[in-house]
Formats: C-alpha cells, structure tokens, sequence
DNA sequence: CACTTGACCTGTCCGC
DNA sequence: TGCGGACAGGTCAAGT
C-alpha cells in the first residue's frame, strides 16, 4: 500500500477513532507481523489505553499510556481497521459496517479489542508489514527513523532543502532517488510516477542531469500529487482501505500510474509502462523524454 | 562507497 | 479448467 498519503489517511482515520481507548485483548497469528514477547504485551500492551496516533514516513506510531508505542509498517499490502460493533447497533452509519461479519479473514494477523468490545484489526495479505511494541522514546533510534530524510509536507520544508537533498545522490536516476527513503519520506511507486509526469521528467534521467528548476518544479508536483491524493482518502490500487475499511479515491486522478496504453491527459499520446528503479514506471513518452 | 538486484510472502492475472 | 510465470503499493541484505 501504503506511501505516506495512504498511511496519512489511516492515522487520521485512527486519531479520530481510537484515542482514549482502553486495550482489553490481543490475538495475533504471525510472529513475523506480530514480533513481541508475551511478557511484554501483558505488561505494556494490555490494559493501556490510546494517547495518540502519528505518522512518520510511511510508518504509523501508536502512542500508549504504559510509555511504550505500537510501531506499524503496512508494507505492501497492510491494513488497519476498525470496528466499533455499538455505533452499528444503534444506527450510526459508519463506513465500517459493511466489514462486520468479514473482519477476522484469513488476511488478519492482529486482532486488538478494546474495552467498549469495539476492534482494531491489522490485515496483511503478504505478512511483509509488522507491529513492534517498543519504549515510546526508542523509536528515533530505529535504523530506519535515523536515515529517513525529511518530511515532504511538512511546512518548513522547502524547494532548497528538496533540492540539496537530491544533489547528494548524483549518480542515480530521478526515480531511483525519489523511492529512496533516506532522500525524503514518503514517496512510493505510485506518487513517484505521477509527479515525475506532472514535472515532465523521464524516470531513468541521472540526477546530477537535472537543473535546479527542473527539481524546483519536481518539488511542487510531489507536494500537489501527496496532497491531493489525501485529499482524496489515498489511491487503492489493489488491498488499500482506510481505517474504516473505505478504498480512496485518487486512483481515478492519476495521470500516469496503472494507465498504460490509455491517452496521456496533456498530449493525447498513448501512455507506456516499463521497468525502472527494479519496479513498474509509467511515462508518457512525448511529455517525459529521456 | 554508490548503486542495483534478490528476497521476503500470498494472490491474481495472463498466455498456453 | 489447469498450470507456469510474471507481477504487485516497501524495505533490507547481499551482490557488483
């Protein structure tokens, strides 16, 4: 799934849902999605309840009251879905309810319920993701949280600082250097095509080929592309739902991403898909030259 | 050192 | 319908 607005979406989705929630019970089925001790669950995880939800990179943080943090990677096919049984009982109209009687499948590696018997459940179809219970204040030490570059989105963050991040990576293409997490967060497969389009910059360019306006521009389209795509509730392009199990919508706006053969929305010709950076890359081959 | 490729898993889709 | 192979939103380890 999951590039940062998927995950964006989640922890918004879950910030709203679940903060203030007792946890009551835990069932996992998988010691590669669920690493954590029994001892350690029963005394951090168990009985906490919810302080708050964040998001870093790709990768979402949930904060609890014993000081110790659920850190969750959704890899390609996670998610995280909640159910509160009461609010379908008595007519409140959530998104969720279509999913009663479905949750737990045979994708559900974690099932947490709370004390009001509403459920968090952590699906993930190809077990790459987990979820580590860990001391809140040893999450920076994470190798991860050390080399991940800054935070696309963020307010301070500016066309100088995308552009002297890029120039460290000289040698590499463009494409290879937006996945590249230690450049900046966030980015994935999809929102690297797009905004590659929308900056008419060919995937396999060298990065030390573009001009400081050429990645000037490249800036403004991964923040706009990021943007709208959160605006939008994320792209499901295959598994992704939303923390009460909604597909998001911005597949329907991509320009590029999954549209191979389809007509490039600027210039009409056909758009083509190869392979680049070792994954799926769709160009429009008139608007992005090599 | 910088950069690329394979592995981790399961499910789906496509061609024979 | 069945079967083999390629491919899928991410990240790391191992390779060149």
């Amino acid at each position: 799934m999951p590039e940062l607005p998927e995950v964006e979406t989640v922890k918004r989705g879950l910030s709203r849902l679940i903060v203030g929630k007792s946890i009551v019970d835990v069932i996992s089925d998988n010691p590669k999605s669920f690493p954590n001790s029994k001892q350690d669950v029963e005394s951090f995880l168990l009985e906490s309840s919810v302080l708050s939800v964040r998001r870093r990179a790709k990768v979402l943080i949930i904060d609890l009251s014993t000081k110790y943090s659920l850190v969750i990677h959704l890899k390609m096919t996670g998610q995280l879905v909640y159910i509160n049984y009461d609010d379908i009982r008595f007519g409140a109209g959530h998104p969720s309810d279509s999913l009663v009687g479905k949750l737990p499948d045979k994708s559900t590696r974690v099932e947490i319920t709370f004390s009001d018997k509403s459920k968090l459940f952590f699906n993930d179809q190809r077990k790459f993701g987990w979820m580590k219970l860990m001391p809140s204040d040893e999450i920076v030490n994470l190798p991860f949280m050390k080399k991940v570059g800054p935070e696309p989105l963020d307010q301070s963050f500016t066309s100088i600082d995308f552009i002297s991040r890029f120039r460290r990576r000289p040698g590499t293409s463009i494409k290879a250097a937006l996945l590249d997490q230690s450049v900046i967060a966030g980015v994935g497969n999809i929102y690297a095509d797009e905004s590659l389009w929308g900056a008419k910059i060919h995937p396999k360019r060298i990065v030390s080929g573009l001009s400081d306006s050429e990645l000037s521009i490249l800036y403004r389209e991964v923040r706009d592309v990021m943007n709208l795509s959160i605006e939008k509730g994320g792209s499901t392009n295959r598994n992704y739902v939303d923390a009460e199990g909604k597909k998001g919508s911005y597949m329907d706006f991509a320009r590029v991403f999954r549209r191979e053969g389809l007509d490039c929305p600027r210039c009409g010709e056909q758009i083509i898909k190869f392979k680049a950076a070792g994954r799926g890359t769709h160009v429009c081959p008139v608007c992005q030259v090599l």
